[in-house]
DNA sequence: TCAGTTACATAACGGTGTTATAGAACAAGG
DNA sequence: CCTTGTTCTATAACACCGTTATGTAACTGA
């Protein structure tokens, strides 16, 4: 054969992980394949031969945040609120990736878009919770489907707002999410 | 004197609607200041001298997305349900530049923020309807800018989410609006 | 007519994503 | 043990971007 390959799954790993990090802490516009590649020890062309360039890499970074976020869904689940309140922690927590995975940046970046399974997997957990609250009798009877991701918008864009810092600079975005969660609910109520 | 000057206002706006026009249809990644300079009939100089550079432009676009749409919120004004209507469907019209705008797409590319006052000045006629709504005893009591602030955010979320293209390729938006804007409504009616 | 002065189109610069290439690292055969 | 062959990857080259510097075009006043 040949020499050893050293592009192989773990340094793809490494890539995700440091471009990831820096997706967070700079933003998208900020991360260069040269940076990216210096932080792993390695060239660009590991990012080619690996991802095939630049927007394949963070689509793969997109995919990997949606991952960390269904996780994120799964750990709160039980009740529709326990879900809200996850779901702005993890968004506060991951800024620039959540705004990468949500708010139509990457496609506004590169021409690519994620996997649409990704976000359709990390929403389960709401529409599980759709559905036992409707077989409660507690929420609105209404496709499982629509309902969800009527709620999903809904709490999508409080988080939105409060991300791209919208509304005034003293704004009291905890009080705004409580009031909205509280209003989302009574909102889906079965009369 | 020397020779007359042609980066005059004129060349302003024309620089102002051309950039426009190219985030509007190829996204805000694919325009080059030297795609609108010569869209334009000018020199890349014409951006700087009358705007300072690419992120300068790009907000004044944003401000003047921000001013088109306050326009279609005022000629919307009176209910609630007009003014979510009319949100939409300005929305669908200028998709990249709604996503420019609210998206924190804009944040992302490029170190700089719209003017602060032109998205609020946006929001004004929500919150003189949610202040009307609420003297007539119909929406439930809590400061106008809360309440205000909140409904937006709904209401952009849904919006966002079907410019993101998320959820299913043949899912009905209008009629998960449409359930959304009734659900809203019930969900911040007074008791 | 011709300096003098102002304004802008053009060319140059550093940095980006991407592609092409030259050489490094090993396995097998003499 | 050296040579050959093959495969892989770091490096250098390319086209293009935003930005800056510069040379020249355009007009005024004497």
């Amino acid at each position: 054969m040949a020499r050893p390959v050293v592009h192989n799954d773990s340094l793809r790993q490494d890539l995700l992980a440091v471009a990831a990090d820096l997706v967070d802490s700079n933003g998208p516009a900020r991360v260069t394949l040269r940076d990216v590649a210096a932080a792993a020890g390695t060239s660009t062309s590991a990012v080619y031969s690996l991802f095939g360039g630049k927007s394949q890499l963070l689509t793969a970074v997109v995919d990997n945040g949606f991952s960390s976020f269904r996780d994120s869904q799964l750990a709160a689940s039980g009740g529709l609120m326990e879900l809200g309140v996850a779901y702005r922690a993890w968004a506060l927590e991951h800024r620039a990736l959540y705004r990468l995975m949500f708010g139509g940046a990457l496609a506004a970046y590169v021409d690519c878009q994620p996997s649409p399974g990704a976000a359709a997997d990390a929403m389960q957990p709401l529409k599980d919770a759709v559905a036992s609250a409707q077989s409660a009798g507690i929420l609105v009877e209404a496709p499982v489907e629509l309902v969800a991701v009527a709620i999903w918008g809904q709490v999508h864009g409080l988080v939105s707002l409060e991300l791209a810092q919208m509304g005034r600079p003293d704004a009291d975005w905890a009080a705004v999410y409580s009031m909205a969660l509280d209003a989302i609910a009574r909102g889906w109520t079965a009369e």
